[in-house]
This record gives structure tokens, C-alpha cells and sequence, in this order.
DNA sequence: TCGCTTTAGTTAATAGTGTTAACTAAATAA
DNA sequence: TTATTTAGTTAACACTATTAACTAAAGCGA
């Protein structure tokens, strides 16, 4: 049945990796149908034989920077056993991800994930299991566990968030603000952890 | 000197106007020199008399939510004395702005303010105040001061960013993890403080 | 080998965005 | 009244995304 590939021909992935070097090179309003087909030196309505359109130009690309960014989380922390030391260092990583790839993760944290798909909701469970896995958060019951990962996931993307808005001018140097942050989050996720069992045991 | 006024023609605030009942139709999307110019029933070169293009008309409507939605947070903090009650409320006034006007939340919250405008730098210097002012940070050195308003402002950012993202689908009550988030910040905003006279007193 | 089918890419066209320039008409100030 | 100012217009241009129709090359089966 005709043709099926060939070598030198586009495929998706190209397609993705291309508009990955127009966002680093220009920054989030780089991920369009046009500026990436003329990254890859086609026309733009060409693209639309790989991805389907700017949607799934950048469904695509958030699934393909979402990846990267938990790999490189996972990684930082392998082998890791203490517990603060553990949360400590994946935070460093997603800052550390944020600030080197500002464009990506702004197209990351941007953009709507839907629970309802598949493919997006698997990236949403890993995401949700690295800080957890990261805070060792085992025997707590349910509610208990979702209020610490939504304060900590909170805490965490806001103040990158607010980092690249460029709203941290202050004299005070955001790394020393950072440190303090995550420390105080785990007094504050004890102190969660501690009111709930005292309310449980009443 | 010709025509200064003229009592049915257009004034800025007209456009600031229908610019926010275009977002609070359909969302930031909906802030554009062309929507905003059918909203009024005028073509959209027209725009241009009364602001700088989109850019112009982007700021304008900005500067103009973030007033709003002080004055919303601070009058509902107005007459407080308990400063846990002051934080509480306030932070539940900001999450009412966010959940009244989802979309002019989004404006607000992803433009980018330049310290370097001062109109713009007014504005950070109310919003940064707010918060420091209910938690009655006054006898503190600048350092832990900042640290703490920077872990409050992305925390409560963070959560009313996460909670307009949808992503907070999981059976557990938000309004709850709210407030055991507000209750988790106070502990550790305590635990900023005492650590911070330890080391000064080494 | 010859053709048939598939497909990556093209051009052309439509609809939407933001923006500038040139013009019109009305209102005011002199 | 006359001159000036200005809110609005139309026309045009440069973008964006997108669809439809076409081209040409690659592979499959005969």
C-alpha cells in the first residue's frame, strides 16, 4: 500500500524538536504552525501532515517538554534517601529546569491539562508522584496527603512562577528565599500532618 | 484649541470597560483590539484615539483589575484586629476574586509587570503590601521579611493558579486544602521567624 | 519493468488578528 | 463664520491559522 516511509522525510518528532529550539530561541509566543514550518524549512501548511495543527502542535510539545522535565527530576534525585534531602533536591531540579528552559516552561505551565486525556493524565499522575515519592507522605490517609501535595505543588510552581515573572527584584537573593521556603514547607506539612492526627484520635 | 470634549463620545475608561465585559464573557482570549472594538460598535482602527494599540489597551485593563481586586481584598480585611483572622480573610477575599472573575484573574496574573513602569511599580508595591500588613510582619529584619511574603504570595498564587488550571479534580474538598493550606503558612511563617533569631543570636 | 496508490510537500485561497495612512464629518474655539 | 481639532471611517498591509486542490516522488504489487 504505497508509502509507507522514507528516510529523509518529517516525522512528528521533528516536528516537535523544532518548535522545542523555536521556543528556547524566542520564547513561548515562538510555538506557532508558521514560525515552526519555517524553522523546518517547509511550508506551513505541510505541517498540518504531522501534527494537527496549533492544538496539536502544542499538545504535542507540552506531553514532549512535560517528559523531559520529570526525567530530569527523577534522575536529580536517584539514590537519594533522606527525607529532606530527598525534597531538597527535586526542587532544586524543577527550579533549576525552569531556569534554564524559561520558554519550555512557560508552554509547560501554561498550558490547560485535561484529566480526561489519557495521554495527559498520565502525565498528571507522574508529576503528582514525583514530590510525593520525594516527601515519603506513605501512611497518611487520603485528605491528609492531598492537602500536603497541594501546598507543597502550590508553594513550588508559584514561586517559580513569580521567579519568571521577574516579580523578585528585591535585594534578597531567591536562592537563600527558596531554601527557607522549602525547609519552612516541611515544618508546615508535619504541622499538617500532626493536627490531623490529633483531630482523628479526639 | 477646537474640540476637547464632547459628553457621548468615547473615553478610555469606555474601552477598559467593555474590554472587561468581553473577558468576563469569554475569557482572556476575548482581550483583543478587535473584540473589544465590536463590543463598543465602533471598527477597530477606532481603538487606536483612546489607546496604544494592544499593548496600550493590555496595560490599561490590567492596571485596572489589579486595582479592583485590592480594593476588593482590602475591604474585606477592613476592621480585622486578630491577625490570623486578618490572614484568613484575606486570603479567602482573594480566592472569591479568582473564582468571581476567572478570567480576569488570568490577565492579571500572566502579564508581565515591570518594576521599571511606575504605574506598574505602584501596583507591586500595594499587592506586595497587603498581605504583609495582615500578617503584621512589622518588627522583622528585611531578609526574613521578604522571605516570608515571598513564600505567602507564591503559595497563594500557586493554589488559585492550580485551582483555575483545573487541576484540583481529586475527590478531597479544595476549599478545605485551602484552609489547612493558610494554617500550614502561619506555622511556617513562625518557624521562618524563630530560626532566624537563632542564627542571630549564635 | 510498469503502473497504482499513498503521501510529503506545494500553491492558492479564506478568515481572522493587529496596525498604519488617508480621509470624513462633526463639534468646538476663535 | 471660519478654522481647528478629533472621533470615527475606509482601505491597505502584514501577520496568523486553516482548508482545498494539486504535484511529485516513493513504495507496493503485478
Amino acid at each position: 500500500m504505497g508509502r509507507p516511509k522514507k528516510e529523509d522525510s518529517l516525522a512528528q518528532q521533528d516536528v516537535i524538536n523544532a518548535a522545542l529550539v523555536c521556543i528556547d530561541k524566542e520564547g513561548e509566543a515562538a510555538l506557532g504552525v508558521n514560525r515552526v514550518a519555517r524553522e523546518l524549512g517547509i511550508k506551513p501548511p505541510a505541517i498540518y501532515k504531522h501534527v494537527n495543527g496549533k492544538a496539536g502542535l502544542r499538545k504535542a510539545v507540552v506531553l514532549n517538554i512535560w517528559n523531559d522535565y520529570l526525567q530530569c527530576c527523577q534522575g536529580a534525585v536517584e539514590g537519594i534517601a533522606d527525607t529532606a534531602a530527598l525534597f531538597h533536591t527535586g526542587a532544586q531540579a524543577a527550579r533549576s529546569y525552569a531556569q534554564n528552559y524559561p520558554g519550555r516552561y512557560a508552554v509547560m505551565m501554561q498550558y490547560q491539562m485535561r484529566p480526561t486525556d489519557s495521554e495527559e493524565a498520565v502525565i498528571i499522575q507522574r508529576s503528582l508522584r514525583f514530590f510525593q515519592q520525594a516527601l515519603q507522605l506513605d501512611g497518611l490517609s487520603e485528605a491528609v496527603l492531598i492537602d500536603c501535595m497541594r501546598m507543597v505543588n502550590a508553594s513550588i510552581y508559584g514561586f517559580l512562577n513569580r521567579e519568571q515573572m521577574e516579580l523578585m527584584t528585591l535585594s534578597r537573593s531567591s536562592d537563600a528565599s527558596y531554601e527557607v521556603m522549602l525547609d519552612a514547607l516541611l515544618v508546615a506539612i508535619a504541622h499538617i500532618k500532626k493536627t490531623a492526627e490529633e483531630n482523628s484520635t479526639l
